[in-house]
DNA sequence: AAACCCATGCAATAGAAGTGCATTTTTATG
DNA sequence: CATAAAAATGCACTTCTATTGCATGGGTTT
């Protein structure tokens, strides 16, 4: 079992309080955050530096960004094995119309999708929207 | 061969000359469009009243709504056979990653994607990221 | 200890999206 | 045809997300 101080280290990246604190809330929730999740999570924090760590986390990999339609970009912890910096991996996520949550189906992977000639394929995004198993009952 | 005015009369919209213009920009543009294409296009018209005509374009079915992941919502025309208010509609759409361009790839249909037990799926959004067959050669 | 790198915090801004209200245009009705 | 009602348009303002510039401060390196 990796701790969060050589997940971080590993990917190049400082270890401080702060990104720790982020990256255990983001490990904790089930659902995929936004900024203003995050906000709320870390009150005494700038905005602008939770702005930065996430970012920072994007780029370096350890988190992946969604977009699920709402207009509000979320963001989610890479599995272990996840390679969401390599062109060709699928992502799915399921977000939920009635709690407005969104989730990583992870073991659901996405069949290939034809384009036309001409075209290349570098990235795929796709999310299903309905409810989710909370919503449903 | 329907006149604008006929469709959007079909759809209980009444024809304005706004209406109009907009709707021709739309088709005759090959790719979606933002509000803010719509707006330097329309100068002299104000912001509030293309949002609110795409707004009702968008609730009477002429037009649907792209979420291509840059974070700005796209517009475009439906098919003439286009079922977008279903919910069974799958939407495909091609974002090129270097023009920025949005297409509908109408032809190219979804497969059916499975989603975990006690998960509803109402709609889909597919969206592929890559090079565009202008940006690829 | 000094110099430096980088994280953090503060302030400000850009841009998209949306709303309330006044005014004009269109449609419906007597 | 006149007039009332309904809908469309225009203006001003607000909210929210996202982003940047600059100053400060803590930790690391030499």
């Amino acid at each position: 079992m990796e701790t969060i101080e050589q997940v971080l280290e590993s990917k190049n990246i400082r270890v401080t309080a702060m990104r720790l604190l982020i990256y255990k809330f983001l490990a904790e929730k089930q659902v995929a955050a936004t900024l203003s999740d995050i906000e709320k999570a870390f009150e005494k924090a700038d905005r602008t530096t939770l702005y930065r760590t996430v970012k920072t986390f994007v780029e370096k990999a350890i988190v992946h960004q969604i977009d699920d339609g709402t207009g509000i970009t979320k963001y989610a912890l890479c599995e272990q094995d996840c390679s969401c910096e390599i062109e060709t991996d699928l992502h799915l996520h399921f977000h939920c119309n009635n709690c407005n949550e969104t989730i990583c189906l992870t073991d659901h992977k996405i069949p290939k999708i034809k384009v036309p000639d001409g075209f290349i394929s570098e990235q795929i995004n796709l999310v299903v929207k309905g409810l989710c198993d909370k919503c449903s009952a």
